[in-house]
RNA sequence: GCCGGCGUGGCGGAAUGGCAGACGCGGCGGACUCAAAAUCCGCUUCUCGCAAGGGAGUGGGGGUUCAAGUCCCUCCGCCGGCACCA
């Protein structure tokens, strides 16, 4: 790795900085309502015992200068940190060596409080939370209990992969191909297991809806509507030969209806057993084994060919009365809809191919557009073949029979979303504990407030039972318990939450991080929602986003929060790559340490070249070649402000052991700084800057802000070098633009410059809109679009004058010679662009 | 397959429909130095030309416009998401 000279004493500078804040509280966030407010939050990190990767402080840059630069325009800023700390990794080491997770997770939350430190972002640490903490998850657990008090948690039997050789259940990423992806067992297969869901269906509408309010990319957004799914249709009840039974299926194309030519059911659906004839009875046994064992992952993607089996029943179609055999097959899924489906093989593309394999009769009951072949038309048309909708287009074909269908009692228009609730419980041990009792007589009880925190018990072997149960059913001691309610024996749940439970709700805890009297106090909550801006990964835009505007939901119905979205402005930042332009990983090798680059760079360089490599939301490769050149850059800028020969007395009192701050204080300001009046030129430089950078950090723009800044430093070397000074009117308005990315040089040039507080709160620098007013403008002269001259005129000259300019112009007049000038496009202080042949 | 995003120098990337390539990296040349490093200054899209100057150029093709990296159509490629969703 090629090495560059240190630029200037970052490692003196930048430890006295950090420690200077942390001592002062100097980013301590205050509740008063006196300023405006702006909440800016980072998603909080999982600490990984692997530490801090280069990848969090892209997104942790971005939020720490935009929050210092709301400080410097009088807001009132919020803007924390904390961990989301229950979680796997921890679980498995104490498996593996009997520490307990907690142990685990305070060093690797040391590990990372101690690099997040070391990068001097402006977080207000007395905010500081961990969802581990029982003063923190004793309210995840009461949130719990309010989402169980509305009806929102139940329980039921829902298949869980379990693995047979680990006796444990399984995490869906832990089955790859049908394997155990811990051990490589192979004997793996869905079980049904009592499991705790929370009804975010009932919220699906509201969830779509609300995206309206949000001001995030189109992207995440339409992820969101993707993954709820909504579609309409209707739902239509088949009766099925020779039995009392129905079924109901639902479909998006009612209008096709007469072309149902077969029914297909999904291989659990629970009508199977009762429909299937003697004579079926062992190949659809076997059909369903086979896909017991198979995910809905692999049903979707090895199924290049469709399977199925006949069950020998038969169904009757509503509108025509016509018997249509019913099937099953895995491309029907349980788990949407009904579990069962019409099958119109002349208008879907699945029940082409699988009426094509098994023979069976296609109807086409769309006519498609001239030109179009309509057996396997899917899109809107002209019912045909199709009674009493015969002749209508698509549309109105759908409502038509949907309302005969109704009338009937025979169907009914339906809306169905692909969001499914919400798999809740885990069977681990490192989780929220699920508070409530299950009691012979009463059921399930939940414990009362009082209860809470409802504590994990200490455990010496964290490995789950042999008998599938989770890790706690063996602690016997703490699972005996009084039933609240009737006071009975009763045992506790056994279960604990999803690592998404905590990070549901940290926003708000946040704003109140202390409060033993509620999750958040109603005024502080009042004042700071909702989060004005809220940066993270992309691998969060679905999930982690959903749940936690959920929660957020049903707070707000509970009237515990005031606002029906919680973040209001959404930012992914992008992934950083390694050298190679490969992702960072440890088997390639190309990992980047944080660690090193602040010991070799130090903090305000990481930071100034984490913004600089491009915008905030592209994937973009790390380059050490890159952060070199942003090191110089701050290198020029200490340049700028100290006097190059008092350097040399600093050396000396560092060679001499002489502690930092002293060393530092025989650094002196340089001569060139004085309290001259700023050129013409000058000012006209330094309010292009403030107007830049400001532009530029209001939208985001962090890589295009810093260029600006260079080209500041660059053309004011130049005019000291040609001894001109350093007026410090224009000193102090940079130094102060500079500050929020390098913070710690900031500090240090500002005390430099002789202030005594902080320039963080220091009021953000103001541009003079009239001193950019140009009084000469360049202007380009084209003929036929293409530039032949730029000449340098009076701003705001006219057009009559600017064209007299043009045509008097040498190259102009060169190429339009010898031909006829048809048209004459002006734009003042921009161009002339004449048009000739 | 469907949805979304993106294709600009050797590289990271700039460009309210109006000078393509700001800024940085790398490269080349120069100053300083015994020398090197560091620093400072200059040049650096490609191409023809000694030069002056010319031509081409923002993934390919077409279009709108006086003017297109930017708007429209179409094709190709890459990235992300969803994926038998009835």
């Amino acid at each position: 790795m090629a090495t560059t000279r240190k630029q200037y004493p970052f490692d003196l500078i930048e430890p006295k900085w950090q420690s200077h804040w942390a001592a002062n509280k100097t980013f301590r966030a205050s509740d008063d309502g006196a300023k405006p407010k702006f909440y800016i939050l980072d998603m909080f990190p999982y600490p990984s015992g692997a530490g801090l990767h280069v990848g969090h402080p892209e997104g942790y840059t971005a939020t720490d200068i935009l929050a210092r630069y709301k400080r410097m325009r009088g807001f009132n800023v919020l803007h924390p940190m904390g961990w989301d700390a229950f979680g796997l990794p921890a679980e498995q080491y104490a498996i593996e060596t009997g520490t307990h997770p907690a142990q685990t997770t305070a060093k690797n939350i040391a590990t990372f409080k101690r690099q997040i430190q070391m990068l001097g972002f402006s977080y207000d640490w007395d905010r500081e939370v961990d969802t581990t903490d029982p003063e923190y998850f004793k309210w995840t657990q009461w949130i719990f209990l309010q989402l169980f008090k509305k009806g929102l948690a139940y329980q039921q039997s829902v298949p869980v992969w379990w693995c047979e050789g680990c006796k444990a259940v399984l995490a869906n990423e832990e089955v790859k191909d049908g394997k155990c992806d811990r051990k490589g067992h192979t004997n793996v297969s869905r079980r049904p297991m009592r499991q705790w869901l929370l009804r975010i269906t009932a919220y699906a509408d509201r969830l779509l809806e609300d995206l309206k309010l949000v001001d995030w990319t189109e992207s995440i957004k339409e992820m969101q509507r993707n993954w709820i799914g909504r579609s309409e249709g209707a739902e239509v009840k088949f009766q099925i030969s020779n039995s009392e039974s129905q079924i109901t299926v639902f479909t998006t194309r009612p209008d096709t209806l007469f072309g149902a030519t077969y029914m297909v059911l999904a291989p659990e659906h629970p009508l199977v057993e009762k429909v299937t004839t003697d004579a079926q009875r062992a190949a659809v046994n076997a059909y369903r084994e086979a896909a017991a064992k198979k995910s809905e992952l692999d049903r979707t993607n090895l199924a290049k060919e469709k399977t199925g089996v006949f069950t020998g029943a038969y169904a009757i179609n509503p509108v025509n009365s016509e018997k249509i055999p019913i099937w099953i097959a895995d491309y029907v899924m349980i788990s949407y809809g009904t579990g069962a489906i019409m099958a119109v093989p002349a208008h879907d593309t699945r029940d082409l191919e699988f009426a094509q394999k098994f023979n069976l009769p296609v109807l086409v009951v769309v006519q498609a557009p001239a030109g179009k072949e309509s057996i396997g038309f899917v899109d809107d048309g002209v019912a045909i073949n199709s009674g009493l909708i015969t002749g209508l287009p698509t549309p109105e074909a759908k409502q038509k029979i949907t309302v005969w269908l109704e009338e009937r009692g025979l169907g009914k228009k339906a809306i169905n979303y692909k969001l499914r609730d919400w798999l809740f419980s885990r069977q681990r041990y490192w989780g929220e504990p699920i508070p409530v009792v299950h009691c012979a007589k009463c059921g399930v009880v939940p414990l009362p407030e009082t209860a809470l925190p409802l504590m994990l018990p200490e455990m010496k072997d964290y490995t789950p039972p042999a008998s599938g149960e989770p890790p706690l059913a063996k602690a016997t001691e703490w699972l005996k318990t009084a039933c609240p309610a009737c006071g009975g024996p009763a045992m506790r749940e056994t279960n604990t939450m999803p690592q998404w439970a905590g990070s549901c709700w940290y926003y708000l805890r946040f704003i109140d991080p202390k409060n033993p009297q509620a999750f958040v106090a109603k005024d502080k909550e009042k004042y700071w929602m909702p989060v004005d801006l809220y940066v993270g990964g992309a691998e969060h835009a679905v999930l982690h986003l959903l749940y936690a505007r959920f929660w957020h939901k049903v707070l707000f119905d509970l009237g515990h929060v005031s606002t029906p979205e919680p973040f209001t402005k959404l930012v992914n930042q992008g992934m950083i790559l390694g050298e190679d332009g490969q992702k960072m990983s440890k088997s390639r090798g190309n990992v980047v340490n944080p660690d090193e680059v602040v010991r070799e760079f130090g903090a305000d360089s990481m930071r100034l070249y984490e913004m600089f490599m491009g915008p905030l939301a592209d994937t973009k490769p790390w380059s050490t070649e890159g952060i070199q050149g942003v090191h110089r850059f701050l290198g020029r800028v200490w340049r700028l402000f100290v006097d190059e020969n008092s350097m040399e007395a600093f050396e000396q009192a560092v060679a001499v052991g002489a502690p930092a701050e002293q060393a530092l204080a025989s650094v002196k300001l340089s001569p060139a700084i004085r309290d001259a009046e700023p050129t013409a030129e000058q000012q006209k430089l330094l309010h292009a800057t403030i107007k830049a950078v400001t532009d530029d950090l209001e939208a985001m723009g962090f890589n295009t802000a810093i260029s600006r800044m260079m080209e500041f430093v660059n053309e004011t070397m130049r005019g000291i070098a040609a001894g001109q000074p350093f007026p410090r009117k224009m000193a102090e308005p940079f130094l102060l633009l500079a500050a929020p990315f390098a913070p710690h040089l900031g500090e240090q040039i500002w005390q430099l410059l002789g202030h005594r507080e902080s320039i963080a709160y220091a009021p953000w620098p103001a541009y003079d809109p009239a001193v950019l007013v140009a009084k000469e403008v360049e202007v380009v002269f084209q003929v036929n679009g293409k530039l032949r001259d730029r000449v340098k005129v009076a701003a705001g000259l006219d057009r009559m004058d600017l064209e007299k300019a043009a045509f008097a112009n040498d190259k102009v007049r060169q190429h339009t010679a010898g031909k006829t000038v048809r048209k004459v496009i002006v734009v003042p202080d921009k161009l002339v662009n004449i048009v000739a042949a």
